[in-house]
DNA sequence: GACGATACTATGTCTGTCGTAGTATGATAG
DNA sequence: CTATCATACTACGACAGACATAGTATCGTC
């Protein structure tokens, strides 16, 4: 199978996490099974780029964290995008346009 | 001006650079020059940034170079790509289709 | 003779991804 | 009742590619 381009999404991670965290407050795991369903099972996130993610998202007020008792008894941090986060959010979809109708002009 | 992703770009500067040498042996500074036109001036590739992928892709065997005197009397190192390089360059076609269809699905 | 365009090279920094490993809990199977 | 799997993380270090900065050198133009 074909595989999608790490160093592509590498620009867009951050913004894929809003893109969940805009439907409500989610956390890791959940996080990253929806990706992987979203994305048919052509992108799986690593753990350790997730969390990151997450920690880079929450030093630039992006988003923020609260742990808290889930269901099946475990403590879990959820996330919650912030103003500035729905912003970012919007910044870069507009970005992604613009950048996706360059690399275009040089693909055949 | 809204600026495009270079962490996007990354991952298809050597792709760029295989579009223009399918076009025809050349350098970089007009590889440079020819970045900025097609893009209309939305994407200025970095000197550092243009050699060492030209380094790259010769190491990887997807370009090869020559120096040849050019009109003006300067000494110029020209770049030609070979087949595993036009192979290369079908490659990341179909991969960025594959990627951004993925992207898309977390833009709205 | 200064300056801008051309045509590079060298070096080091930074960011984000990823490999590896480890911790800890609850649910499930044998 | 114990092993294994899914869940839910954290820590650490390596690595690749972009980029900032700086420097070299030639040619044409004013």
């Amino acid at each position: 199978m074909q595989e999608i381009s790490s160093d592509v999404i590498r620009g867009y991670n951050d913004t894929i996490i809003l893109y969940f965290l805009r439907q409500g407050d989610s956390y890791g795991y959940e996080i990253s099974k929806n990706i992987k369903t979203v994305s048919d099972g052509k992108y799986l996130i690593k753990e350790t780029t997730l969390y990151s993610a997450f920690n880079r998202l929450e030093k630039n007020g992006y988003i923020t964290s609260f742990s808290r008792d889930a269901d099946n008894g475990k403590r879990r941090t959820y996330y919650r995008i912030t103003d500035s986060g729905q912003e970012y959010y919007r910044e870069k979809c507009e970005e992604w346009f613009l950048t996706k109708d360059v690399i275009d002009r040089f693909i055949s």
